[in-house]
DNA sequence: CACGTATATTCACATACCCGTATAGTTGTA
DNA sequence: TACAACTATACGGGTATGTGAATATACGTG
């Protein structure tokens, strides 16, 4: 029950929906979100702790970076929610061009915001493809 | 999107989630889900007020009562929501309490907090054969 | 019309939430 | 160790939300 209110109070901003939009896709890191949000870094993380909080995405460090996917959608109620969202998000312009952002952004190798790069290509690279638009 | 965040908004209480998980079993008065939730009467008028604005539930009135009902399930994203709904409901404890509540209430002839009965038995009856529990 | 019932709205207040700014913590590089 | 990049947290202010109490509105009865 409070479980069901915190789920439902972490799909209602904006933002967060946003972001559960991109990671629909694939794993993120903050900077990538941020870009894509053109939102402030404090502003991204505190709502992707806010999701981590509410159960709905999942993080991992990665070095410097943290990276955040979807919980898994095998898990409980996730397997519908998350086709309920693949289905309501389509009806969403500006959902729409967000993907396109992001899109673009791992066409040009984000991490976008820096050219700091703190592993090998290959690396990074490979962690890049686990996100596909 | 503002409607998404507005649609999630009016599942984020839960108030409303009750009342949600109640008319799913049919049309209620204000004054049985009153009853059935222990709470005061402002409190779920105001809660129904806003599933409405959310565009969650409709209501009409029969005579001094006003009844509500879920929305339209064959609308929009409504099918799909309600069934996710009736889904992850199945979970929770109170919410079973809750429907348990609603029978007894059903059972005792609601509506339950007054004896005043300002239309005919026959009517009376035919309204509260729409929520089966 | 006066009265009682059912429902809705207003007011006041406490709490929760969102955000910008500044700051702190963590990791990698040199 | 010093420094830079990435991320998280703390603080403050503005706004929204939830609720009890009181009041207002709508309806039915006589």
């Amino acid at each position: 029950m409070r479980d069901l209110e915190q789920l439902f109070k972490g799909l209602a901003d904006q933002t967060r929906l946003r972001i559960l939009n991109l990671l629909i896709h694939g794993e993120l890191c903050v900077c990538d979100i941020q870009y894509v949000l053109e939102s402030s870094q404090p502003n991204v993380s505190r709502h992707l702790t806010y999701l981590k909080n509410s159960g709905l995405v999942l993080d991992r460090r990665e070095g410097a970076r943290m990276y955040y996917k979807l919980a898994d959608a095998n898990q409980g109620i996730n397997k519908l929610l998350f086709a309920f969202l693949r289905d309501v998000f389509r009806s969403s312009e500006t959902l729409a061009e967000d993907v396109q952002r992001l899109k673009k952004a791992i066409e040009n190798g984000s991490c976008t915001l820096s050219e700091w790069r703190p592993y090998s290509a290959l690396v990074r690279s490979k962690i890049h493809v686990s996100a596909r638009v």
